[in-house]
DNA sequence: GTCTATACAATGATAGAC
DNA sequence: GTCTATCATTGTATAGAC
């Protein structure tokens, strides 16, 4: 618990009341689930009271919704960046994760807050379009491997099928990464991209 | 709440208080998770009373474990059948995961209670090893692969690598099947691992 | 904006009768 | 084995002072 602490209050310009509650949902919910997550534990954690929680964000569902929302206006600038990059299509695809990881790092909690969300139970837990996430970075997956297309380096076959097959290669190395870390050394996922690019089969 | 009444009620030749109140912890463990679900929703649902519960499991955690130490002894059963499987690797890795989806069609409430255990969150949870069931998956994927390479259908790599390839498909796979059952019909998964033995790049 | 104090429902669990 | 009745605890949320 000590731990989270030092990370809800890592930030000296942001200590202020409202910053400090946002973080600690984050923690909380990231690491018990939502339900899981009591409003007292929140406040402890964040140094705060009760009221200064309902005064913010005026109920738990208001904090959770509020950390979402964030989530997401950080996620589009990073997809909107990727977009524009230039290179072959694995190569940019290396790069978009490489930057994901970095944001990653820089925040745990919040990146495995959605993950939990997307991947765990979802009832009893406010409704919010959470895979709006996972459509945002569908499209650019597809968009990525539709220019490698078009520019004869790969071969054509279902979009969808291959934003799946990335995907889920991403979002499990993620995972992995959360629960042993010693497995997943930097160049881990680059080398498990290029296995999904080359294939297993005698060539 | 209808539909799982009739989920829970449906099999005539285990309608006993014991029984029921574990498929009832099924289902909703798997809805709402584990801190989600109360005890008073369990019973409700099972259509017995709380002593029941507390007579047969001790605790709300005793059903929990009970409930895993059942789908434990179940999965057991399949891998050791696809270990003893003739033909490719492609093809058996095919007839492995058509059967386990068979499995999932019979009770998609404990798959998807594993499911979201594995990648959920986990504080606020009666410590279980849950990752006993993806590493004996990771296993079984690994000697097929293996005795693949040795009969000269594929290219030697890490069979690490190639087992996170595989397991992240099909984990994911059947997350889309959950989400959108519309979006995965069943020779899907059966393209997609093709896809992935295949891989992208032009040849 | 932030506190103390508290309202009030829901929770996991049990005692004791049958 | 199964019930009714009840316990202590914890849950979210708020009133009202500063």
């Amino acid at each position: 618990m000590r731990n989270l602490m030092k990370e809800v209050h890592a930030r000296a310009d942001e200590q202020n009341a409202r910053m400090m509650t946002l973080r600690a949902g984050i923690a909380l919910f990231a690491e018990k689930g939502y339900a899981g997550t009591s409003v007292r534990e929140i406040v402890e954690l964040a140094g705060v009271t009760k009221p200064v929680l309902y005064y913010y964000f005026k109920s738990k569902e208001g904090l959770f919704r509020a950390i979402l929302d964030w989530a997401a206006e950080m996620q589009k600038e990073v997809l909107a960046e990727a977009l524009d990059s230039p290179g072959q299509a694995l190569n940019r695809l290396i790069d978009l994760f490489e930057k994901i990881h970095e944001g990653i790092r820089e925040n745990r909690g919040l990146y495995r807050m959605i993950h939990n969300l997307f991947f765990g139970p979802t009832q009893g837990v406010p409704s919010y379009d959470i895979e709006l996430f996972h459509r945002r970075m569908d499209d650019t997956i597809k968009a990525i491997y539709m220019k490698g297309v078009e520019q004869g380096e790969l071969r054509e076959v279902s979009a969808d099928d291959v934003a799946v097959l990335i995907l889920s290669l991403t979002d499990f190395c993620f995972h992995l990464d959360h629960l042993h870390p010693e497995s997943m050394n930097p160049g881990r996922l680059e080398g498990l991209l290029r296995l999904a690019f080359r294939g297993l089969e005698k060539r």
